[in-house]
DNA sequence: TCGTGAGTTCAGATAGTACTAAACGCACTT
DNA sequence: AAGTGCGTTTAGTACTATCTGAACTCACGA
């Protein structure tokens, strides 16, 4: 017996869903950004927390959370009061993108506290410096590929 | 009033434990991290519990967690029964090579559901492929830097 | 061989996050 | 205006992961 495409789509769905909550979002929106993958086309929003069996409360919340991230974005229909949602144009760029930028925003935050470390502390700034630069260095490659993808 | 060096050494302390928190580690092990790149030096298992304000089983959890990923070392000291842990050697590099393995490890992953998309979804297929390969790129690119570090 | 001091383990407490369901506000139709 | 159908907000709940503290194991020295 193989799987049936249905199955293989929650499957798909799920791995999204856990990808992206160990990138820090909820699991819900994770698998809202699985199930617009996998469709492509605009989903309703109704349809969503029906399909993901989810609370409609959840859905907005999810939505809103991947449309901050610029992964998907919200489309109407003419003489349809519902939303629907479909991925983003350069969906992946922007992730490329923002991953980049998370780098880039720690490295600095790090860099920060160099100013509060006296001059006579030679090597525990050299050590925060470092760690700082490594994640500086993270960000530019993950840049460099972002502007590869354009 | 300028921040003490204690003061700075604690906010340094807490970014770190932050930062790796977002990395899904525990953030009593970012706080381990963060003390010991400080110091740079070996600093005693039960120096961590008091200067962290946290008992010693969470050392204990936090300290494991940190060997298993080779960000730090245990070490000994000859005629002193206490274990002291300090910065592995090449930690920034082995973060760096652990990071590109994460994304090569979630590529695979989204790679594998490929085989269950049947031929007569082009589009599905390509939009899943496309997902596996963006981060199968990221995670070469982390790849180029872990070598470029040695 | 017993006592001491070290790290580990585990059961229970705690905190933080995400979910649900219901109330709500808004826009469109009648 | 009133009714309907939509998404949003929020209060309460449930879950999960981490932390604590006590019991435990082990090695060493008296």
């Amino acid at each position: 017996m193989t799987k049936s495409i249905e199955e293989i789509r929650d499957e798909f769905i799920e791995k999204i869903g856990l990808l992206m909550q160990s990138d820090g979002l909820p699991r819900t929106a994770g698998r809202v950004m699985g199930a617009l993958v996998w469709e492509g086309s605009p989903v309703a929003f109704c349809d969503l927390a029906t399909e993901l069996q989810v609370s409609r409360g959840s859905i907005s919340t999810a939505t809103r959370a991947l449309i901050d991230r610029r992964m998907i974005r919200r489309v109407t229909k003419p003489g349809d009061r519902q939303d629907y949602f479909q991925l983003a144009e350069k969906s992946y760029e922007t992730m490329v993108e923002d991953l980049s930028l998370k780098f880039h925003r720690r490295s600095e935050e790090l860099y920060a506290t160099l100013d509060g470390v006296p001059e006579c502390e030679p090597e525990i700034r050299e050590r925060v410096r470092a760690y700082s630069e490594t994640l500086e260095s993270v960000a530019k490659k993950i840049g460099e590929l972002a502007k590869e993808m354009v």
